[in-house]
DNA sequence: TTAAATGCAAAAAATTTGCAGACGT
DNA sequence: ACGTCTGCAAATTTTTTGCATTTAA
């Protein structure tokens, strides 16, 4: 099981690893994104009796630590995904899935200095390209 | 009055040019991004009676005839602006204020090729930047 | 004149809160 | 044993809906 790995994950930040914690995680992790309704979804699946108030009590403590980061969109609920380096999504304007893509340095560099031409303390960059996913068209 | 730049507006897509939706347009051009308490607030100093389910059904309306943009945020509510050339903003995480800056034709270029490459049907694509605003820091 | 828009009040949906008991450490 | 976390139910907040009336065209 990877889960000692969001067990550790958890006890790093300081967080209890409480069974719901951890589904989760997996479930995000299994996921990629996943808005609030799926989570609850995913882990009630493992942990029938988990409520929807936990999820949300849970994914606040998990984006305040920094664990989860939130991607807000258009026309669709905020999905959240496991925190990791800077990189782009490819958003579907029919079905709202999201996928991850690699961002290039120069994006990185160009919005760095649009931040600073603006007197902007850079922290965080979110590309997110809309359009329609090869399932759906 | 540059009312009558946005009356042509509403003709143009076939909306009835009503005083609410008139100050609705005001009010985000003159604010450049708002949320939909912000538009309230605004358009009640002018349209004392409006209601805020009129705010909704109207800030429904516009963006289903792609008059106005949904601006989704990290933290903060939705915000709305008028539709316009393509381009990035910054974004306060203090404030939630937003800041609209030019996109070079290079982040356009490597967006659809990102797209491309993942069989996606490009549509648009939204750059935010996160950080911390002059007035805030 | 007529279809569409408004404003109200009520309904529905989404999110937060308080608290007693359970549980991780 | 302690303080945190859970799950429930209730409260709050946000958004949508239905409908009688008004209004733009």
């Amino acid at each position: 099981m990877q889960n000692s790995k969001n067990l550790e994950l958890l006890k790093e930040y300081n967080l209890k690893a409480t069974p719901q914690r951890l589904e989760i995680l997996s479930a995000i992790e299994s996921l990629g994104h996943a808005n609030i309704d799926e989570v609850y979804e995913v882990t009630k699946k493992r942990q029938s009796t988990i409520s929807l108030a936990t999820v949300y009590k849970n994914i606040t403590a998990l984006l305040e630590k920094n664990l989860l980061k939130e991607v807000a969109l258009n026309n669709f609920k905020s999905k959240y995904e496991i925190s990791k380096h800077s990189h782009s999504h490819l958003v579907c304007k029919e079905c709202g899935s999201v996928v991850d893509v690699d961002l290039n340095d120069s994006i990185c560099q160009s919005s760095k200095a649009m931040a600073k031409d603006k007197l902007f303390d850079f922290k965080e960059l979110e590309l997110n390209i809309y359009g329609v996913c090869s399932k759906c068209k």
